[in-house]
DNA sequence: GGCGCTGATGTTATAACGTATCAAACATCT
DNA sequence: AGATGTTTGATACGTTATAACATCAGCGCC
């Protein structure tokens, strides 16, 4: 069972476009039809994945529509882009802007996300005893999954 | 003290060249090449920047010429992959085979390596509370540098 | 209704990043 | 010299992402 929330893919979906409302924006079609591929998704998924799904129901899209339909989302707080896999995962608690740990699975590219403020304070920490001083942004951390190290899978890269 | 930094390049090269040796591997004048490149950089060097230096002086070179030197370096501990610019940067203690905390400037690309075991504790055990097991791996954060702070650039993205 | 503004989409082309494949050259050992 | 393994050369292709410009839909306004 991969999550045990009670929230159904409408009910996210109405739930984001009452966000963007709120932020004077819109979830288009075109924006929704990609955050409900995102959502469905059991992990994170590339661009042109989501590009081939989109055109079997509409054959004319190209590169732009799904990138501007990802930009969007990320913008919005809708999505996460995972930059060191060049692939997006929707956000699971878009009503909190935030950024934080993407605990990515190398073998079935599930990606959970937390919060660990500790952390942040220790990165920063380390950071300024160099002078450098951090950006908000998502930290990426590859891994194993509990599913995938219980032998669900074969090795792991 | 691994080492006091007078290093000039020719001295770098040729540690490294022993340190190829050492493991059975040769620092062949392709690698030797783009390693150079990668030490004379002030920061991260993405890979087709690379291959444009190379073919002033060889014509010929292919992106497979730099990619094949670049994941040489990589798999010796000379040079590290910056997965979220797609980017290279010469890795400054590579006797000490290491993973760490890459600090990455958004101005200047300049990149400050460092190792902390508190954080990295921390983070498997956070990661952990989730039965995730975390791989072996540098952590990339963005921000901005000493240099880059104190005005000698412009805004940070 | 016509008009201009803005945000969103359509469409084509191209830039940027990376790999597969197979042949040739080279080194090393016997 | 012959066999073997590694490195390089060269071409082509696959993947990821953006530039540029035209079009369209909605909306306030007169
Ligand atoms: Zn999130
Ligand atoms: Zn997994
Ligand atoms: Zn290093
Ligand atoms: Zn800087």
């Amino acid at each position: 069972m991969p999550h045990a929330h009670t929230h159904s893919l409408e009910d996210n979906l109405s739930a984001a476009a009452q966000w963007c409302a709120k932020r004077g924006e819109k979830l288009t079609e075109q924006r929704r039809e990609v955050l409900a591929l995102l959502l469905s998704a059991p992990g994170s998924v590339k661009a042109y994945d989501l590009l081939a799904a989109i055109q079997k129901q509409k054959p004319t899209a190209a590169p732009p529509t799904v990138y501007r339909a990802l930009d969007f989302l990320v913008a919005a707080g809708l999505a996460h882009k995972l930059e060191s896999k060049n692939a997006f995962v929707a956000c699971c608690d878009f009503e909190h802007p935030h950024h934080g740990v993407m605990l990515i699975c190398n073998q079935c590219h599930t990606v959970k996300e937390l919060t660990d403020p500790v952390l942040e304070a220790r990165l920063a920490e380390d950071a300024k005893a160099w002078g450098f001083s951090v950006a908000p942004q998502d930290i990426e951390v590859k891994g194993l999954c509990a599913n995938c190290r219980h032998g669900d899978g074969e090795a792991q890269a």
